[in-house]
DNA sequence: GTAGTCACTGACATCGATGTCAATAGCTCC
DNA sequence: GGAGCTATTGACATCGATGTCAGTGACTAC
C-alpha cells in the first residue's frame, strides 16, 4: 500500500504538506497542491485509517451493537442510524449480540480496543457493559433498552403506554382471560410492557393474576413455548399481549399448531410490527415502533455527545401506535367491510 | 486510557517486557511475568488495538458486506460466519451495502483504510471494487454472488439447479404460463436463477416466451410492481418463480391485493426461504438455501486464504432444497392430508 | 533601511504497541 | 579460568499520519 511519503516523493515535497493538502486544513501554495493531487491520484493513495486514528486518538467508525441481528426491528432501526452517521462522516458497523451477554462482552470490548468514536448499544446484557466504555470516554447511547444505573444518553418508547393501550384493547374486544408473554427480567423493555399490561388490568377492574404472566426469551420459540404453557393451565387465557414481535410469531404458531380459532376463539396483540403482518392469517394485530427514527433519534444524540462530551445525558422518548388487523377482532366487532374486502379473509367459519 | 508504559513502570519493567508477558510470544521470568500481570490487571489495561494494528500493519477484524440486512437471508448466514470467526479469534463487523452501489464502495472503502483482517462480501456493485480488495493485498471472499472477472475465493449455491427444480416443480403441478421475476441484470444470482428457469421451460418442451420476464429489484416493493405488470398483460401467466424471499412476498402481496386464487389460480414458488413461511396464507413454497452452512463455509474459507494468501483461489457451491407448500399445489394436486390438518387452510372455495 | 507581518514549508516529535538488537548474567564444558 | 552458550532484559526503531514549531522569503509600514 502507498504511504503518504510515497506521494510526498512524488511530488517532490514534504509528507506534512500532503497532509495539509489532503485535509485542507492549512493554505498551501495552490500549485504544489495541485501537485500533491495529482501524485495522490496517480498512486492512488488512500491514507491509513489506523495509523490516522492512533494519531488523532479517535476513529471514525461508530459501533452499533444490537440484540438480536434476527429480529427485523434491528434492521430498521440500523438504517435510521446510517442515514445520520453518514450525513455526520462516520461509518457504522454492526455487531450482533444475539441477547447472548458474553457475546455482547466481546464486542464492548472489541469497541474499545479499536477506540471506536461512538457506540449505539441495545444492551442485552449487565449495565456495568456501558460503564466501562464512558469511564473510558467512548460516547454511548443506549437505544430501546434502558441500562440500570448507568447514567447515558438514551432512546425509548412509551412501552408502559403502548403496553397499556395493547390490553386496553383487547378487553374492549371482549376478551376475559388475558395472558401476557413477556422478555426475560433484566431486561427494561420486558419489565415496563408487563407493567402496561398490569396497569391496563388494573384500570378496567380485573384482578391480577401472575398465573397468567409468562417470562420468555424474546425468541420464536420461547414464545411458542411459552403459549404452550398458558394453554395447559386448569383456566387457559383467551387472549394474549406478547410483549415482542418474534414472541408474537411463535405464539400464534402454537396458537394454529393447537386449532386454536383466532380471533373468535383467541385474541392476540404483539409489541413491535413485523414485515408482512399483512400476508400473515389471521393479520396480526400490533403495537408498531418508529423504528426507523429510532434510530436516526439515537445517531443525532450521538453526533450531539462526540461534539460535546461534557453535555447531560438526555433520554428521548418517542410514542408508538397501535395497529389493530385481525388478530385481536373477533367478527362481532369487526367493521363493516371485513368481509368483502380481498385481503381480509377472517376465519369466521368455525 | 492506560497504555503499556502506565503498567511497564507500575511493574518496574520495560514496555517491552510487558508485550511480551502478556502476548506469551518470548520467556520471561515467571516472577517479572506475575509482577506484570498484577500491574495490568490493577490498571484494568486494554492494549490499544489501533497501536497495535499499526505496528502490526493487520487487525483482527472481518467486514462482512452484506447486500441487504433487511433481508434475513443474510441475517442467518451472518451467524455462521460469526460462530467460525470467533473460534479463529477474529471479530465480526457488518456492513450494509443496501443493494446500493455507492452506499458498498464506501464500505470497501472503509475496510481498506481501516486494513481490514479479511472481508466476505455479497456483492451488488462492480466487480471492480473486489479488485481493489484484492490488489491492496486484504484476503476477500465472495458470498451469494459471483463477482465477473475477479479470481477470489466464492461460495455460491446451485442456483441453475434451484430455479430448474423450482420451475419444473411448477410445470408439473399442471401450471401452463410460467412467468419469471427475476433481480437486476448485472448480479449473478439474478442470471442464473433466470437461466434455471429457461432452462426447465425448454425441457418440458414449452417455447421460450420473454414477455413473461421481469427484471426487477430483489426487493419487496420490486416484486409488487412486476407481478402487476404481469398481470396487466394481454395473456397473463397464471403461475410464476420469484428469484428471491422478498420479490415474493412482494409477488403475492400483489395477487392477494387484486383477489387471485392461490394456488389454485396462480401458483407461485419463490427462491431463498422466509422466516414464518408457514404464518403466511397461502404457505409459500421455496428453494431453501442453506444460510447458515453458506456463512460458514465463507468464514473458513477466509481463515485459509489469511493463513495462506497464496493459495489458489476455490469455489464452493452449496446445494439447495425445494420445499413444496401450498403456494405451488393447486387442490387437484394435493396431498390427501391437505384439508383436514389445522395448519391448512387453502382457499378451495373460490 | 529596518522592523513587523504574513504565507508557506519542512523537520521533528508524537500516538501505543511490538520486533530487533545488543548487553548482561549465569551456566557448562574443556 | 576462559570460551561459548542460553536466558533474560531494556533501549531503540518502527508502523503512517499529523500537530507543532521554527525558518524562509515576500511584502507592508514607518
Amino acid at each position: 500500500m502507498t504511504t503518504i511519503y510515497d506521494v510526498a516523493r512524488r511530488a517532490g515535497v514534504s509528507a506534512a504538506t500532503v497532509s495539509r493538502v489532503l485535509n485542507g486544513r492549512a493554505s498551501v501554495d495552490p500549485e504544489l497542491a495541485a501537485r500533491v493531487r495529482q501524485a495522490a491520484e496517480d498512486l492512488d493513495y488512500r491514507p491509513n485509517a489506523v495509523a490516522r486514528s492512533l494519531r488523532r486518538s479517535r476513529t471514525s467508525l461508530w459501533a452499533v451493537i444490537i440484540s438480536d441481528i434476527g429480529n427485523p426491528f434491528f434492521t430498521s432501526m440500523v438504517r435510521g442510524v446510517e442515514d445520520v452517521a453518514q450525513e455526520a462522516g462516520f461509518s457504522v458497523v454492526l455487531c450482533n449480540g444475539d441477547e447472548d451477554p458474553e457475546k455482547e462482552a466481546r464486542y464492548v470490548a472489541a469497541a474499545l480496543a479499536e477506540r471506536m468514536a461512538g457506540v449505539i448499544i441495545s444492551s442485552s446484557g449487565r449495565p456495568a457493559l456501558i460503564s466501562r466504555l464512558v469511564q473510558a470516554g467512548i460516547p454511548v447511547v443506549a437505544i430501546d433498552r434502558q441500562p440500570r444505573g448507568v447514567d447515558v444518553d438514551t432512546v425509548l418508547v412509551d412501552n408502559i403506554h403502548g403496553a397499556e393501550q395493547a390490553t386496553t384493547h383487547l378487553v374492549g374486544s371482549g376478551y376475559r382471560r388475558i395472558a401476557c408473554i413477556t422478555g426475560p427480567r433484566r431486561i427494561s423493555t420486558a419489565m415496563q410492557r408487563l407493567r402496561g399490561y398490569q396497569k391496563a388490568l388494573t384500570a378496567s377492574g380485573r384482578s391480577r393474576d401472575d398465573d397468567l404472566i409468562r417470562y420468555a426469551d424474546f425468541r420464536e420459540e420461547g414464545g411458542y413455548r411459552a403459549m404452550a404453557s398458558l394453554l395447559e393451565t386448569d383456566e387457559p387465557p383467551d387472549a394474549v399481549f406478547a410483549a415482542n414481535n418474534l414472541m408474537t410469531v411463535g405464539a400464534v404458531e402454537c396458537l394454529v399448531d393447537n386449532g386454536v380459532e383466532v380471533p373468535d376463539r383467541f385474541g392476540i396483540v404483539g409489541f413491535d410490527d413485523i414485515p408482512w403482518a399483512d400476508l400473515v392469517r389471521p393479520s396480526l394485530s400490533t403495537v408498531a415502533q418508529p423504528t426507523y427514527d429510532l434510530g436516526r433519534t439515537a445517531a443525532s444524540l450521538l453526533v450531539e455527545r462526540i461534539a460535546d462530551p461534557a453535555k447531560a445525558p438526555s433520554t428521548v422518548v418517542l410514542r408508538t401506535e397501535l395497529r389493530v388487523r385481525e388478530s385481536s377482532a373477533p367478527s362481532a366487532g369487526q367493521p363493516s367491510d371485513a368481509d368483502d374486502s380481498p385481503r381480509r379473509r377472517s376465519s369466521t367459519t368455525g
